[in-house]
DNA sequence: TCTGGGGTCCTAGGACCC
DNA sequence: TCTGGGGTCCTAGGACCC
């Protein structure tokens, strides 16, 4: 059987262990550039705020008081993540981190499964505050649902078992198309074109036509649902095809020397992410969007992909390509909004591609990159970077509300005051 | 005024190979 | 009037996930 553990409006709770305060409030956390909204308290839910709309929407709401808002703190719900996921990997054998707040795992059949998942959700909340639901059955679609289940029907106490029939067609009645995983919003709007409301209706639908309109991935959730297991446990992440960052701006920018500073910026971010992941990359691809909520303005959206001399994971490579490449799309006369630096054409830095011509790869860039890191882990991000990354600052996202890094940097430790 | 970031997989079609 | 068969690789576009 398989179990899918899923933490309850993660960001939000996150926020609340450390403010205690916030309990039982309605609180938000925004995306980066305090843009819209990513994660909600339930008492946020209930006032109807919608994932996804953007801040500015809700600007009564929040300079009334009635809502509280957070800036996302990445730093924060990566270590409470990261805590998370052990105690349940101390609790299970076999894990799939499936996300920053989810995770799969596999059960042994004939066990008492409620019981199981109930000791997982006591656990995890007593050892971290982060309330968490438990789903649990035959297949990971299904295990899905049932943690949906957990979630939206209290009576459920957290923890949603479906383990035989009568149950696995209950939920699929009671289960929306919309809300199934693997059928987003094209298909789900297609299916309801053919009468297709709930889960159940669509594994009504003959299999040769699922093939037809949503190709195998359509297929295999079609099994899924019928309980027939066809998508696996990964319990050791694939190897990444691309490794992205990307930001929108502060402000719009306009000259190419404006661009020189976050295009350097996000160069050195991916260096660091494949360096930390032991992998080179053999592309950089540097690309350029305008402010497509401005359609008064001219728009355009620009990439150029520039091949790297040889594999690598050197900042000092890869940032100069992206510079390169940005002067190769650069166009005069745009407001741009938005830019980011994809590495393309990515291997294992042990399986490193060697260019048969080229000189072999200076030994001393491995030692300098790492000496950096060790630096830039030691004494805070960016301590050490390239002249580039500090052309202009201007372009930095908006972060209003931001809480400290609680458990992770030493100077913003928590403060616990005791009363008399 | 203000609207996120980082990924994956599948398919069709074209270029190219022998 | 007549013009093969079998295959790979790459890219763009569309779908999905959190």
């Amino acid at each position: 059987m398989f179990g899918l553990l899923d933490c309850n409006n993660f960001y939000a709770s996150c926020e609340t262990v450390f403010n205690p305060n916030l309990r039982g409030r309605a609180v938000v956390v925004l995306s980066n550039n305090d843009g819209c909204v990513i994660a909600r308290s339930y008492a946020a839910k209930e006032m109807g705020i919608k994932m996804g709309v953007p801040a500015f929407q809700i600007k009564d709401l929040i300079d009334s008081g009635r809502v509280v808002v957070r800036s996302s703190n990445y730093t924060l719900y990566g270590d409470m993540s990261r805590r998370v996921m052990q105690i349940l990997s101390q609790m299970v054998d076999d894990i799939e981190i499936y996300s920053i707040d989810e995770a799969f795992f596999v059960i042994p059949d004939g066990i008492d499964y409620v019981d199981m998942g109930r000791r997982i959700v006591d656990a995890i909340v007593m050892a971290t505050g982060i309330p968490v639901s438990v789903g649990i059955a035959a297949t990971k679609t299904l295990a899905k649902m049932a943690n949906h289940a957990a979630k939206k029907y209290s009576g459920f106490r957290h923890v949603c078992v479906i383990d035989n029939d009568a149950r696995r067609v209950a939920a699929l009645k009671l289960t929306p198309i919309d809300d199934v995983w693997g059928i987003g919003r094209r298909y789900a709007s297609r299916l309801q074109s053919r009468d297709v409301i709930s889960a159940f209706d669509f594994t009504q639908l003959p299999r040769d036509l699922v093939r037809r309109i949503m190709t195998v991935g359509g297929e295999k959730t079609w099994c899924e649902l019928k309980g027939i297991s066809c998508i696996d446990l990964e319990q050791v992440a694939p190897d990444k095809q691309q490794i992205c960052t990307s930001r929108s701006f502060g402000v719009m920018l306009e000259t190419l020397d404006e661009l020189n500073g976050p295009i350097a910026t996000f160069a050195a971010r991916c260096g660091a992410k494949l360096r930390r992941d032991k992998l080179v990359a053999g592309t950089v691809m540097p690309f350029l969007y305008t402010n497509r909520f401005r359609p008064d303005l001219p728009q355009c959206a620009l990439h150029h992909v520039v091949a790297l001399p040889h594999a690598t994971n050197d900042t000092r490579v890869i940032v100069s390509a992206a510079l390169d490449g940005l002067k190769v799309i650069y166009r005069p006369g745009f407001l741009y909004k938005k830019a980011g630096v994809i590495m393309g054409d990515i291997y294992p830095a042990s399986r490193r591609p060697i260019d048969l011509f080229s000189e072999t790869m200076d030994p001393s860039t491995d030692c300098f990159m790492s000496a950096i890191d060790s630096i830039n882990q030691r004494f805070g991000p960016g301590t050490v970077k390239s002249a580039a990354e500090l052309i202009n600052q201007k372009w930095r996202p908006m972060a209003h509300s931001r809480s400290p890094n609680y458990t992770t940097d030493i100077n913003d430790i928590i403060d616990i005051w005791c009363r008399d």
